[in-house]
DNA sequence: CTGAAAGCGCTTACAG
DNA sequence: CTGAAAGCGCTTACAG
């Protein structure tokens, strides 16, 4: 516990000055590389790159923030699940914290009180916001965001407006991974509980089972499908009604996991167990996934990560609109995973 | 969107020397009284505390951690559920952000493991450790710690050691508050799951429920209480002997949330409605408390905000420890909420 | 395209 | 107990 410790763990060490003089340029040239600015000669960017490189230089964002003022991220957010909020929040900090920035949160329910949350997030002096579901696939929401002409990313919509950047997994793919571990499992009599069709990713995740069933030469009879709205309640009852039927599917696909934790909650009450005499799934891999018994198959959705990334990509569009430079909206694509855990079974 | 704004908008603005002027004193020994540096004559300490209120002054974290070094708190965590993990790194990223320090994360399992997760904590220039549950119940982490002599504050312990800082709520207290909103209710036949034996909140929310009865003129037989081990898992189980009774009770508390859905799943199972035929309850009102149906009352244990206070804490005790002072170890108890939520109802 | 200077707000020695 | 000076690492005008 000595005292000189607390310079010698400190990050590096390297400052503008050491890769200054190691590239053989000043200080300036190298804070206007590492800050993307494109006045710097090929030569010296080069020259400036390799010495940061064998320096191992890292920006101390402390330092930097003390000199340009802190950034203030915007969370504009109505009501995802808590479980959500959560993994988002934990990236967002996480990015924000790295980046020195600071996340000011805002609660909204109805169109008049977004335009309000909005204003009140710019009143607070948020340089740019993030919007989750499912105010992504708001669209009074996106075109407030629109004409204020402030940087935002739209986070897990499966429909990303071309005027925004967002950050999201493939919904599509995703349930068309789950959908081939189902048929590769022996399963050619599939339910299917739909989400709720405000969110953009219900109509992809359903239009994946059809066409997985289709591909397969599968039927789909219409009491196969029941309508969901992605709560823990609407999966109870879409479970009783796919499982009241006279013969049953042997598997069923939920488009999220709160339906299908209710889907097992419904088995087991009609004394069928999971996976031996039902297979079930659900989709996003949230926290009830693994709280359930059995944990639930399911696809993951990075949504720590897809966070991160929604702030990197936010304080990038914010840098450079500061620094006056256009800024191109980006679409970034994340990998989910199957996740099996012990929800699914073959079918002999 | 005028770049004049970027400036305006910072917060407040007022710096130690506008406070130092003020006040009449030199900046020095404004930057002594917020750091609570007690070297300042009691005179001077309320001219700039004053100062400081006019003003609206507030340290600027950023420029602190410029010149100071970014401080870093390390986290080492087993086996939480995720959503307490969640919960938690949100209360302790907030904190965190706001005082300007970096949290690093490490995982670890059993016994070796705790060694060497501590020992790269403290390679990684970690100045202090929040130990969440269960490790803050686990006697070699406590005393590998305290060998260290690191500053650390364990969160959500129910027996918190004298040797650390600790923020916890009462847990027997917590648990009497909802065993009178059971009584009140009207319940008289009330079944108990017990949670992991190894946990210190098992036996003193168990306590509560005794008690209580007793206090109540109730008698407490053996097959009313079932032990559990905080997984829904074993929820499942507990309930199932609990309901399997000739007689059943008319109101179960399981000692935590997990449990708590797991009784509901079961209690739907045999076709018994929660809450008109069986009242259920949780403990520490996590994510699942409100993902199930009907949703589950139970005691809010503030996570993120103990997080927050535990960061508070550790830097405190950081910052008294580098200044040369000493510290006494807090024990901060926060308050828990009764939260009456649809699984509990009277019993006429 | 490039750099020398001044400064962001705070704190660490160093004096008194 | 108190303060004048120097510096943390970075960046914003200002020159060239």
């Amino acid at each position: 516990m000595t005292e000189s410790g607390k310079t010698e763990r400190s990050a590096g060490g390297a400052t503008v000055w050491d890769v200054a003089s190691r590239a053989g340029v000043s200080a300036m040239t190298v804070s206007r590389v590492i800050n993307g600015n494109t006045s710097v000669s090929v030569k010296n960017r080069e020259k400036v790159m390799r010495a940061i490189g064998e320096l191992n230089y890292e920006v101390n964002v402390a330092a930097r923030a003390a000199r340009i003022g802190t950034l203030r991220v915007g969370l504009l957010y109505s009501n995802p699940s808590e479980a959500f909020l959560s993994a988002f929040l934990v990236g967002a900090l996480t990015e924000c914290g790295q980046s020195g920035a600071h996340l000011i949160l805002e609660h909204c329910d109805n169109l008049k009180s977004q335009r309000k949350a909005i204003d009140r997030l710019i009143d607070d002096g948020a340089d740019g916001i993030l919007v989750p579901p499912p105010l992504c696939d708001s669209k009074s929401a996106l075109r407030m965001l629109a004409e204020l002409g402030i940087p935002s990313v739209a986070v897990a919509t499966a429909r990303p407006s071309p005027q925004m950047s967002a950050v999201r997994i493939d919904d599509y793919e995703g349930a068309l991974t789950m959908m081939r571990h189902l048929l590769a499992l022996g399963h050619t009599d599939i339910g299917f509980i739909k989400g709720d069709p405000e969110h953009t990713p219900t109509q992809l995740r359903y239009q994946a089972f059809i066409d997985a069933m289709r591909g397969a030469g599968l039927d789909v009879p219409a009491e196969r499908v029941a309508q969901g709205m992605f709560t823990y309640r609407s999966g109870l009852l879409a479970a009783r009604e796919l499982l009241g039927q006279p013969t049953r599917p042997t598997a069923i696909f939920a488009s999220n996991d709160d339906m299908a934790a209710a889907v097992i909650a419904v088995a087991h009450g009609m004394h069928l167990q999971v996976p031996d005499d039902l297979t079930v799934c659900g989709f996003d891999d949230t926290p009830v996934a693994t709280t359930v018994w059995p944990e639930l198959t399911t696809i993951h959705q990075p949504i720590t990560e897809m966070a991160r990334g929604a702030v990197a990509l936010l304080i990038e569009h914010i840098r450079s609109q500061r620094s006056g430079h256009a800024y191109d909206r980006r679409h970034q694509l994340m990998p989910y995973t199957l996740v099996v855990r012990e929800s699914t079974s073959g079918t002999d």
